[in-house]
RNA sequence: CGGGGUGUAGCGCAGUUGGUAGCGCACGUGGUUUGGGACCAUGGGGCCGGGAGUUCGAGUCUCUUCACCCCGACCA
């Protein structure tokens, strides 16, 4: 590829509307184009990286037997009715109808028709395991996509479902596809990858992992035990809290006045966050007369995907003044409306001397001993983990980390062969729906993750796998013969041994043309220079930094060829 | 959907009390340069996001609408 020719342009200047390092070097680099909130147009180096991704993820999914197959984007409303998602999820999946008037929607994962391709094509046990995945474009109409390519509304990734004659198959299977994805990240160049317990959330099953890229610009929270290894998503994640020791005291009522939040009552009474009650008010899914609240804690936040998960339903925030409640006094003792569901987190068992909303203006409740005061409560772990919290398994300390999620895998069970009545022949005459696994990864933001954990103040850098072009050759003063005469002899050769090759035959200066390939963040980088030449030799650099190299110009190709070549796995 | 912000050349930005738009980068042309984003000269490029209004006159004031960004809600 002559560079003059690449359709792009690269600039010094960041791009206003970029808030992380990836999208800001993505964009100065030439490689995207924001074309909507959340959505990109690759320019032809992107695509070049994501191509090479792609290849990479397609050959760990067929080293563990994986077969490439290719779903429609576009799916008729009664196939996914048949799981019950046509009408579970929300406005995040685009719904249209065609111009028979016919219910439509655009496939945002596809368990729905990797079930409806199986099914009644596998009909037997001995057909089983197998997994079936595809590279394809999703479009989910998130409610706030952000940071460039690591949240957007439409992108590529690679889904594998999974089906089994067993649970104890589907695991067997599942620790393969586990180990397959870490594969994937290290030859991609990502490092500080970990895989954590997650939430099912909409796709259903119980065990699930997340693999997290550790960085702080990460949207979630992983609780990390530095002692024994434990690590989990704060969405499910279960710590242990330390106890405020105190004891009884009388029950009173105070007059706060305008003090409501949290903070305005610590204040007030001089004490610290622990010993309060803070009440957080949910509305509840298909139920708009009953309200839900959720006491926790005064230091502590609810963790919405664990509730979700005791009461069955979804919930969202609720306006406090669609309720018989009073904003900012709300407390457990004497609420007695029957359209309230009331939820008591863990941390309150056994507190004593707490002080709590009054149910009435301008008044709050000191002296509260939970136990004592509110009986005949059923506790449950509602609240987020915190920072410094007992790590359940081992009594160490558990650490707030930040991550990307950078792919999923999760143990599906029967949740969609079961209702879209998938069935398989067993040896004993017998007929089950076969368990299914499912593994996803986005493409698009695991290049992102890329740029953003390896980027550096000069530019991208990939490492030889995925670089979209593994040499660069930069001819300076091309108005000497030679050079043009000798680094167009490079260039052809390689080529021909098959090096990917970016040629820089613009005639402009040395520092604009290391910048630009150092933006690109091309490895390997080839100077051929009167200077050089007049030994007889051309400049190798390495974008990872190290010695420049001299090599001789009749050596440079076997050289570099070998170079190449070793720096891939 | 709620709160905040920004829309002026491809990119980054300036534009005063209202008087018909500019700078840097990029781009074209000519020349001088040539190992870390060279210099001189010259040229092209604008529905000042859209609409309505106030005014003799609007990039600037008013209303409205759209887009994008941030925070929150939301999120396989």
């Amino acid at each position: 590829m002559k560079l003059s020719k690449l359709l792009g342009e690269r600039t010094k200047e960041i791009p206003s509307v970029a808030t992380v390092k990836s999208q800001a070097l993505l964009m100065r680099a030439g490689y995207i184009k924001q074309v909507s909130n959340g959505i990109y147009s690759m320019l032809p180096p992107a695509q070049k990286v994501s191509v090479k991704i792609q290849n990479i993820i397609r050959e760990e999914m067929n080293k563990v037997g994986g077969q490439e197959v290719l779903f429609p984007v576009v799916m008729p409303r009664e196939m996914w009715e048949e799981s019950g998602r046509y009408t579970s999820i929300g406005s995040e999946m685009v719904r249209f109808k065609d111009r028979n008037n016919h219910d439509m929607l655009l496939g945002m994962t596809h368990e729905e028709a990797a079930v409806h391709m199986a099914k009644n094509t596998a009909k037997s046990y001995d057909q089983l395991p197998f997994m079936i995945y595809q590279i394809q474009t999703k479009f989910r109409d998130e409610p706030r996509s952000r940071a460039g390519l690591i949240r957007v509304r439409e992108f590529i990734m690679k889904d594998a479902y999974s089906f089994h004659t067993s649970q104890e198959d589907l695991e067997e299977y599942y620790k393969k596809v586990y180990d397959a994805y870490f594969n994937i990240y290290k030859r991609i160049g990502l490092k500080n990858v970990i895989a954590v317990a997650g939430d099912s959330g909409m796709m259903g099953g119980k065990i699930a992992h997340e693999y997290m890229l550790l960085t702080d610009i990460g949207e979630d929270s992983i609780a990390i035990c530095d002692k024994c290894g434990y690590k989990a998503n704060v969405e499910v994640a279960k710590g242990i809290l330390d106890k405020v020791q105190d004891v009884d005291a009388e029950l009173q009522e105070v007059y706060t006045g305008d003090a409501k939040t949290i903070d305005e009552i610590c204040e007030l009474f001089k004490v610290s966050p622990e010993k309060t009650i803070k009440a957080v008010c949910y509305a509840m899914e298909g139920d708009t007369e009953k309200s839900l609240i959720v006491f926790v804690r005064g230091d502590l936040e609810v963790n919405e995907a664990k509730v979700k998960f005791i009461i069955g339903k979804d919930i969202a925030p609720k306006d406090l003044d669609e309720t018989s409640l009073v904003k900012g006094n709300i407390g457990p003792i004497g609420i007695n409306d029957k359209n309230i569901v009331v939820l008591f987190d863990e941390s309150l068992r056994d507190e004593k001397n707490m002080i709590c909303g009054a149910n009435k203006e301008k008044y709050h409740i000191k002296g509260v001993s939970t136990d004592r005061d509110i009986p005949n409560v059923v506790y449950y772990d509602v609240s987020k983990v915190k920072d410094g919290e007992g790590c359940v398994a081992c009594g160490g300390k558990l650490k707030i980390y930040r991550g990307v999620e950078i792919g999923n895998i999760f143990q599906l069970g029967t949740k969609y062969t079961k209702p879209m009545n998938m069935t398989i022949h067993m040896p004993d005459g017998g007929e089950i729906n076969p368990i299914m696994g499912c593994y996803g990864i986005g493409v698009g933001r695991n290049l992102a993750c890329v740029a953003e954990e390896s980027g550096d103040d000069k530019g991208l850098v990939w490492n030889m796998n995925i670089a979209p072009w593994e040499v660069e050759i930069c001819p300076l003063r091309l108005d000497d013969e030679n050079v043009k005469l000798k680094s167009l002899e490079l260039y052809d050769q390689l080529q021909q041994c098959g090096v990917d090759v970016l040629y820089d035959d613009r005639d402009v200066s040395a520092g604009y043309k290391f910048a630009d390939s150092e933006l690109l963040g091309i490895p390997v980088r080839v100077v051929v220079s009167p200077r050089s030449l007049q030994d007889g030799n051309v400049e190798i650099a390495f974008r990872t930094g190290g010695d420049k190299k001299m090599i001789s110009i009749e050596n440079a190709v076997s050289f570099l060829k070998g170079y190449v070549a070793s720096q891939k796995f």
